[in-house]
DNA sequence: TATCCGTGGTG
DNA sequence: TCACCAAGGAT
C-alpha cells in the first residue's frame, strides 16, 4: 500500500517534470515510426546522445526505410557505422533489419517478447521500442535509470552485478504509473542525463528530491555503487602499414571479436615485413618504425606499434580475398576503427603521392 | 554468470 | 594523464 502510493508520487512527478523541462526535440522523438526509434536505440545503447545524433541522420538519409537498410550490403552498413563502436551492434542492425522484412513483413511485432527475441534487442531496448513506439507498459533499465533508481531508492550493491540488477528491474516494474509512460520513460533518462548525473547532481532543481533516499542522507556521490576497480590487461602489437605511395593495405577482420567486419591494418612483426611484402606482389623498399599509438577498450589496453612499410607494387596488383588495397583518398569512408582511420590520415599526409 | 565488445566526454 | 562510464546485448 506505501509502495503504491510511493510509486504514485515518484511517476507523478517524473511526468509533470519531464513536460516542463524534459527533452522533446532530439531527432528520434516526436514520431512513431518503429523503424527509426529503433534505430535510434540500438545507436544510443552505451553511447551518448551528441555522439549518436550525425550518425543517426547520416543512416536515415540513406536507409530511409527498413526494406532498404535490409536490402543494403553489411560492408555499406559498416562503412556508415564506423567510428560509433561496438561493431556488433552494426551487425545485429543488419540481421534484425533482415529479420524483420522476411519474417514480419517489414513490421516491427508489437509484442515484448518478439521484439526480445531479434538480433541487438534486449529487455531493455524492447521495452523502449515497445513505449515510444506502440505506447504499452514496459520498464527500462538504461544507466540513467539505475542511477536515478539507486539514488532515490537507496539501493546499495553494483548495478552491474545479477543480484542488484534484479532488485532496479522489480522496482523499474513496481514504479510503472498506469498513464503518460511515453513521458514517465522519457522522463527518466531525461532526469538522469540533465538532473540526476553522475557527478555533481543538481537536486535542488530534482521533482523527487523530497523522497529521494541518497539525498536525505547526504549519498549522491555514494549511489549507485562504482564497479569494482579491476586492472586492464595490456597488449602489444605490431601493425603492418603497407603503402607503394598511393594505397594502403588492409584486412578484413574477422565478424566477431574487436572490430569485427571492419578494415584495418594487419598484425605482424618486423622481421616478417619483407616476407609479407612479397606475399601480397611487392617488394619492399623501406620499412620505418612510427610512434606507438595506445588504444584504450573497455576490456583491454592496446600498444600499437606501426610499422610504415614503403613498398613497390607490381603494376596492376589486385588484392586476394579478405585483404583491400585502399586508395589514399578512400581513407575518409573506409569502415575503419577510429584509431586506424587516425593514423592513416596521419601517414597520408606526410606521404607524396607517386606516379607509375 | 562474468566477460567480451569501442569510442568520446568529463573532471 | 587518467579514471570512469554512457539510451546494453550476446555468449
Amino acid at each position: 500500500m506505501r509502495e503504491n502510493r510511493s510509486a504514485r508520487v515518484f511517476s507523478t512527478r517524473l511526468i509533470d517534470w519531464q513536460r516542463h523541462h524534459g527533452r522533446h526535440d532530439l531527432p528520434w522523438q516526436n514520431t512513431r515510426d518503429a523503424y527509426r526509434i529503433w534505430l535510434s536505440e540500438i545507436m544510443l545503447q552505451q553511447t551518448q546522445v551528441g555522439t549518436v545524433i550525425p550518425y543517426y541522420a547520416r543512416f536515415v538519409e540513406c536507409f530511409p526505410t527498413i526494406e532498404a537498410l535490409a536490402l543494403a550490403p553489411l560492408a555499406t552498413v559498416l562503412e556508415l557505422w564506423a567510428g560509433l563502436g561496438y561493431y556488433a551492434r552494426a551487425r545485429n542492425l543488419h540481421r534484425c533489419a533482415q529479420a524483420i522484412v522476411a519474417d514480419y513483413r517489414a513490421e516491427f511485432p508489437r509484442d515484448l517478447q518478439s521484439l526480445c527475441e531479434l538480433p541487438g534487442i534486449g529487455r531493455s531496448t524492447a521495452a523502449a521500442i515497445s513505449v515510444f513506439a506502440f505506447g504499452h507498459r514496459a520498464p527500462i533499465l538504461d544507466g540513467n535509470v539505475k542511477r536515478v533508481l539507486a539514488r532515490c531508492f537507496g539501493i546499495d550493491g553494483f548495478p552491474g552485478s545479477a543480484a542488484t540488477e534484479n532488485v532496479l528491474w522489480s522496482l523499474a516494474e513496481t514504479l510503472l504509473p498506469a498513464k503518460h509512460i511515453e513521458a514517465y520513460t522519457q522522463g527518466l533518462m531525461d532526469l538522469g542525463s540533465t538532473v540526476c548525473t553522475r557527478r555533481k547532481p543538481s537536486c535542488e532543481a530534482c521533482p523527487l528530491h523530497a523522497m529521494c533516499i541518497a539525498r536525505l542522507d547526504g549519498r549522491q556521490a555514494e549511489l549507485p555503487v562504482a564497479r569494482p576497480v579491476k586492472v586492464l590487461p595490456e597488449r602489444d602489437t605490431t601493425l603492418l602499414l603497407l603503402t607503394d605511395g598511393n594505397r594502403f593495405l588492409l584486412e578484413r577482420r574477422p565478424p566477431v571479436g574487436i572490430w569485427g567486419g571492419l578494415l584495418s591494418l594487419p598484425e605482424g612483426t618486423g622481421a616478417g615485413a619483407s616476407e609479407f611484402a612479397r606475399r601480397h606482389g611487392c617488394r619492399l623498399l623501406e620499412a620505418q618504425v612510427l610512434p606507438s599509438l595506445k588504444h584504450t577498450f573497455s576490456h583491454l589496453r592496446l600498444n600499437i606499434l606501426p610499422l610504415l612499410c614503403t613498398v613497390k607494387a607490381t603494376p596492376h596488383l589486385v588484392a586476394e580475398a579478405g585483404w583491400q588495397w585502399l586508395e589514399h583518398g578512400e581513407v575518409d569512408t573506409a569502415a575503419l576503427p577510429t584509431p586506424i582511420m587516425r593514423l592513416l590520415k596521419t601517414i597520408r599526409k606526410s606521404i607524396p603521392p607517386t606516379r607509375d
